[in-house]
DNA sequence: TTAGGTAGTCAAAAAAATCTGACTTATTGT
DNA sequence: ACAATAAGTCAGATTTTTTTGACTACCTAA
């Protein structure tokens, strides 16, 4: 059941809510991701949590999915322009921390 | 099971995680909160789970209670220096929106 | 050609979060 | 004295999220 949401920045923080998320962006940051090192680096998680994760990230478009057709031939995330503008949101959180 | 977090904004995320605490949060910048208010003004959520959500704020030092000893004696839950250190993150994960 | 890597999907199970309704204790207003 | 309000608690049910393990399909290196 979906429900309507009346605090703004309830939809900002869903788009970070949930197990892995966070941690994905965070990764996101530093380089684009790929799947298979996804699943490497995160200890603990799984391939469809993250699975699950990327495809809502994409979908709220902070992540998107690019297919490199060259040598290796593989798919990376790479965060949107969307995505960046999160980063100062982040930072401050982290600065918080 | 409880498992280490190695995402610093992680631990910040989660306590504005959950389906009711940014709502309460938001109220809470406005004026002191009182229990049976909070029922009435946010539509769809239960005792139970405000109930909740307020004893977890309280436990991460964002809200604290208040029992007011006069007239008609009650309790209010307000900000803490910490939570208000929270509010311009807030504010521009509300900028965002 | 066979093994290994990459990038997943699917169904089912388990765990965590949320909701319901009944009940409590204390304080007010009439 | 009585009913209403405030601030909850408790057990159990329901819902949502997360995990597990099996299984695909494609490519590449030996």
């Amino acid at each position: 059941m979906e429900e309507a949401e009346t605090c703004p920045a309830q939809r900002l923080l869903k788009m970070l809510s949930g197990k892995w998320k966070a941690e994905i962006f965070r990764l996101a940051l530093e380089a684009p991701l790929r799947f298979n090192s996804l699943l490497r680096q995160i200890q603990g998680s799984n391939k469809q949590s993250l699975a699950t994760a990327l495809k809502e990230l994409e979908e709220e478009g902070l992540l998107e999915k690019v297919t490199i057709k060259l040598k290796p031939l593989h798919i990376e995330y790479n965060l949107t322009e969307k995505g960046k503008a999160l980063i100062p949101v982040f930072q401050q959180l982290e600065g918080l921390a």
